[in-house]
DNA sequence: ATACGTGCAAAAATTTTGCAAAGTA
DNA sequence: TACTTTGCAAAATTTTTGCACGTAT
């Protein structure tokens, strides 16, 4: 799991400076345990611009510390990712928590599909969508 | 496989009105073998409002004759779909074209996954991306 | 001193909405 | 006639860009 030290680190490591900005982005990204969109940052910090939130959650995700989600709506939002590797998600429709999934469904199946359709396949997106355990027993 | 003739059709059969403009944006939306955006079909009809390339877009997505085609960079286009059931895309990176998969490799996976999880999973997003066999060869 | 990063504001890009005018049944 | 649809323009979103000013090395 991320904190507020080891993502300072790997901003140093890779040449990035290390600003009250960046550490209020990443804070009030750290804080979300679910998806969040850009605005959703923005309006936790006041002080810090529009463009700066937009670039640094451009960075953080290029360092592979946000990724992206798709909503059902096809809207995109981001999550904190605790995962470097090729992985899914499952999203929570009601609470908005998100589980990492290491497993790829897809994998064994791609064979197959480049076999039958002529396709070379160099990549696939999948998202699940449905109810955490806590959203399906609390309520009725 | 849709013709205007038979999307005509449908959309008496649902209640619309059949207007130049809807079948203008049909037509230009049948040219197109892989995927679009709004902006391309608003590109191609100079006499038609930008609200009603929008609006019908969306008439035709409810009716299932247009599906949205998520691409590998998260943007989101169009793509007539010829099957109304739940199906998959298989989409060329180099000419756009798309496949529409009958088979739903996701399906297998669910169960263990909601056991797994403790989710109830109701639904999922699936895309796959690559180069089909003519741009495979077309090119060095 | 030099590079990098920031905030602001303006610009772009994309989608939605209100409404008077036109079209259709 | 009564109702639907259109085009336009304005508004609302969302993201990017330019640039002068600040900050770290």
């Amino acid at each position: 799991m991320y904190n507020l030290e080891s993502i300072e680190q790997r901003l140093a490591e890779q040449g990035y400076r290390i600003t009250p900005s960046r550490l209020a982005v990443v804070e009030a990204t750290l804080e979300h345990s679910g998806h969040f969109s850009v605005d959703d940052i923005l309006g936790r910090l006041p002080g810090v611009g529009r463009a700066t939130v937009f670039r640094t959650m451009k960075l953080l995700s290029q360092m592979g510390i946000l990724c992206r989600v798709l909503l059902e709506n096809g809207s995109l939002r981001y999550r904190v990712s605790h995962r470097r590797d090729h992985h899914h998600h499952l999203v929570c429709v009601s609470c908005g928590s998100v589980e990492e999934l290491d497993a790829c469904i897809a994998a064994g199946a791609i064979d197959n599909l480049a076999r039958s359709t002529g396709y070379d396949i160099e990549g696939h997106w999948l998202e699940f969508y449905g109810r955490c355990g806590p959203c399906r027993s609390g309520e009725a």
